[in-house]
DNA sequence: TATGTTATCGCAAACTTTTGCAATAACTGG
DNA sequence: CCAGTTATTGCAAAAGTTTGCGATAACATA
């Protein structure tokens, strides 16, 4: 059973029914790499599924993005959504200059996750966690000349 | 000099103009007590300058945020600002649920932040922090309940 | 104080996302 | 397999936010 045929069946266990709609978003987003911008996503879905509204593509990314199936990454004001893995979940840095999202993986989250658990009793999103900020990159073009690179950088911080 | 003519100078100091407009929403926000919504800044800050666009206020906002004069929440997909007390500072974690904001000391914050400079040079924007999750009140409530997916609570929660 | 430069404003329109509603189609039980 | 229930859809419109542009006003300089 391929992870995109779980993912409708995890749907259906929770009561929602499978339209061919959801089937269509959830291959979209399966088939492409990385972050897809909604528009992007509707115009591919409209391509093999001429009828589809925008406002469904909407709901449907929402619904997804609400039981798991995938991640919402804010980007420049906009949504983007890509397939959860499973196995090997992961959040964002995006970066507010050049709006690269750069992967960050959950074991950063762990400890301030726990914190806020105990302190307050909240229980942080961390299925959807994205931070603002700015990138090395960015930050260096903005200081000017100074290549002050830091030893061992990046090795586990990828761009996707 | 009150913090807000501090924040005026400031402002001077970096080029920006000092128009009746930005005086305007600086001393709304000033005034109102914790977060307030867009609408109700430009409805407040008409009664006294008539005149004063919509999309004005969102710019004013926009450029308070980047400076540091205002922070920003979202909450329930509705920005929100406050004035950001330069000694206190504090960030937020909000209730998907009853959309309630939870003040959130920035001393839980540093260690991450530290973690993510050192590891990835990147700069989170710990100025303008949210983190989205669900508040204790409201996980036990859903406990009751129990099935598949909580709806959607839509009422408009308290701030602070 | 008068004048020039240009940041800022108001307006209108675009853009992104959400929502109300009637029609449709997916699942359920017989 | 058929009929009933109700989640889901498409459409249209609203709501929230951003943007382009010509007109205006804030600041600097003399």
């Amino acid at each position: 059973m391929t992870s995109q045929e779980q993912s409708l069946h995890y749907l259906q266990s929770l009561g929602y029914r499978l339209t061919p709609q959801r089937l269509m978003v959830l291959a979209i987003v399966a088939g492409g790499a990385g972050h897809m911008g909604v528009d992007e996503i509707h115009r591919q879905a409209r391509a093999a599924y001429p009828y589809l509204d925008l406002a469904t593509v909407y709901r449907t990314l929402r619904l997804f993005k609400q039981v798991g199936v995938v991640t919402e990454v804010d980007i420049d004001n906009r949504l983007h959504y890509e397939l959860t893995a499973p196995g090997e979940k992961h959040h964002h840095m995006v970066c507010r200059a050049c709006h690269r999202a750069i992967n960050l993986s959950p074991h950063y989250l762990e400890e301030f996750r726990d914190t806020l658990m105990q302190e307050f009793g909240f229980e942080p999103d961390v299925e959807h966690f994205t931070v603002a900020g700015r990138c090395l990159p960015c930050r260096e073009m903005a200081a000017g000349g100074g290549a002050a690179v830091e030893a061992d950088v990046l090795e586990d911080g990828e761009v996707d």
